[in-house]
DNA sequence: ATGAAAGCGCTAACAC
DNA sequence: GTGTTAGCGCTTTCAT
């Protein structure tokens, strides 16, 4: 009793294997009686398609490219790594992956980039992109050229892309905050914020949960404004000092961005590594042993090969036109303290 | 420039189409002289083999069997769930999962279940079984018929298994542990640790681990002996109240196994849901709205869709003598709070 | 509107 | 040892 095929199908209906090909893939040349009698004798056999021998008969493989800014923060350094290590097993898949880097903070580059995309035809773009007029026009563009999009990280809602992989960076400000405040416990404080600049969106949406839970349920905290860090470590590591001794009664660090080796550094060199509680973005390696040796008490990440793996899931999704497994390509907010460590 | 194939193996190194097969395929029959042509031409056109279509003309399909306890916890429930959810997906893969559930607490119908399958030849066997020498033995006996094995949630490493799917229950226990020291903060305070019994040997662990470090980190608290709720709400329910009242000065509950049901009914009776902190394990959906009002502050656990689907993959990789992606299959210790659920 | 036949990239009898 | 050939399940010309 071997599995149906469409040969079963044409059989028992009675037509060729053309019209069930056309039947099942709903294209145009057939009486509402064939399909009628070609679906009937679907239900009756039970077929189930083989995706795989239908793409292997199309020829068809997708081109899939990844556009990101060309920075050097370990969250990027680590999304790159995924998307070449999994290449080779992609390839297997009748899936091509390219990835381009463009020049942070142009729009103008990252314009261009998009627009050659939406020229050359290509299948997917998965792109992580600060959100400017320009870029959210552009997306629009390829989009409208057939391109599939998916933004990366840091969302565009207005672009009108596919679907966004990432978290909601409100919770996951939140969920710093609610760390931070229990980690406190009940002794007023004072919180230094340490924000970057690269990715505006989400940071800013992060401070904004963060300040949110901590103004309701940690009344007690008294958050300072943001120190501009720019995702640098050198220049958190310049700067952070001066704050440390502006204020006395600080208790707490969120780093809301990259550059943890800066804020890791200079923790060291004041002595301070063990009194504060540093809760941080993103499982670096840098932010790994701070975590190990206790300097850092929480990490807040989204997994970066879930995120890729997902990115191409959805892409190839869409472009075959089939539904998406939700649950799937839900990214979590990861908290990984000491213990948890991966 | 399309990609090689077969044919532009077998013209560049002047053989046929068989010839190049059993060199793909390691078959024996062929020179070495031949051997070495063949592969130079492969690393010369950089020909990559394109798994669908062998698999394809192979008419190979895999069969997977879940061998799971049919007892109802949520954990259960929800595992039983995603192995359905998933199967047309799986279908579509020529892959085709099966779902078998045997009594619980039996070893005898366990080690019945497992060599019928070992009779039978199934590709490939997931299994969430307590660890006793009878089933160790029948997944010996299983893996010696050739069946690839993995265990789900629960380990055996005894039983010589490809491998394992799920996480390291010392460290979740120890992660539970740090979560509480912190919440409760630097005052003194006992805690009632409520076991289960079920997965005799991961329960046991996530306690160690919680002890250890409780032990060596807050020593100011003061954990309880087990108390024994079968993983039953019901039980739960009736013994939990003298607990509490017999030990005064509780501050915190640590809910290792199932029945969180009749825990949270119990805090909610007794006025305490939001006094006491309380970490548990599995987040069902009681769990889930428990989190919610602040009965719970926090949930560890173990993504069951991700542990299904990665039982399929790694099954189905090792039944195709293929390489995992490691980290793709890591099972993670999730933490989740009020502000980070999914 | 429908059908016959030739592939897609790979494997597996069966020859030689 | 090596080659020929006929598929796997589906799609796609090109006829009719």
């Amino acid at each position: 009793m071997t599995r149906p095929t469409v040969h079963d199908i044409a059989r028992v209906s009675g037509v060729s294997l053309a019209t069930v090909d056309r039947v099942l893939n709903a294209r145009p040349g057939v009486r509402a009686v064939t399909i009628a009698r070609v679906q009937d004798a679907i239900t009756e056999i039970g077929y189930v398609r083989d995706a795989a021998a239908a793409n292997l008969a199309r020829q068809r493989s997708f081109t899939f490219v990844f556009v990101l800014p060309d920075v050097a923060s370990g969250f990027l350094r680590a999304m790159r790594a995924e998307i070449t290590d999994g290449m080779p097993h992609q390839n297997l898949d009748r899936v091509v992956i390219r990835l381009v880097d463009v020049p942070p903070h142009d729009p103008q580059a990252m314009v261009a980039t998009l627009d050659a995309l939406a020229a050359e035809g290509v299948d997917g773009v998965a792109v992580m992109a600060p959100e400017t007029p320009q870029t959210r026009d552009a997306l629009r563009r390829l989009r409208a050229a057939g391109t599939r999009v998916v933004t990366l990280a840091s969302d565009l809602p207005a672009s009108d892309r596919d679907h966004f992989v990432g978290v909601n960076n409100v919770a996951a400000g939140r969920t710093a905050g609610v760390l931070m405040g229990r980690f406190l416990g009940p002794q007023p404080g004072r919180v230094i914020v340490l924000a970057g600049s690269m990715l505006a969106r989400d940071h800013a949406e992060r401070r904004l949960g963060f300040d949110r839970v901590i103004q309701t349920d940690f009344p007690q905290l008294h958050v300072l404004p943001s120190l501009e860090g720019r995702d640098n470590a050198d220049i958190i590591a310049a700067i952070l000092p001066a704050a440390l001794s502006a204020h006395p009664g600080v208790r707490g660090i969120y780093a809301i961005g990259a550059g943890n080796r800066g804020l890791i550094r200079t923790l060291h060199a004041m002595g301070l590594a063990r009194d504060l509680v540093v809760v941080a973005h993103e499982l670096s390696p840098p932010a790994r042993l701070a975590l190990e040796d206790g300097t850092f008490d929480a990490v807040i990440t989204q997994d970066v090969g879930h995120m890729v793996r997902s990115a191409i899931r959805v892409l190839r999704a869409y472009a075959e036109d089939r539904a998406i497994i939700v649950a799937q390509e839900r990214i979590r907010i990861d908290i990984f303290l000491r213990e948890n460590l991966p």
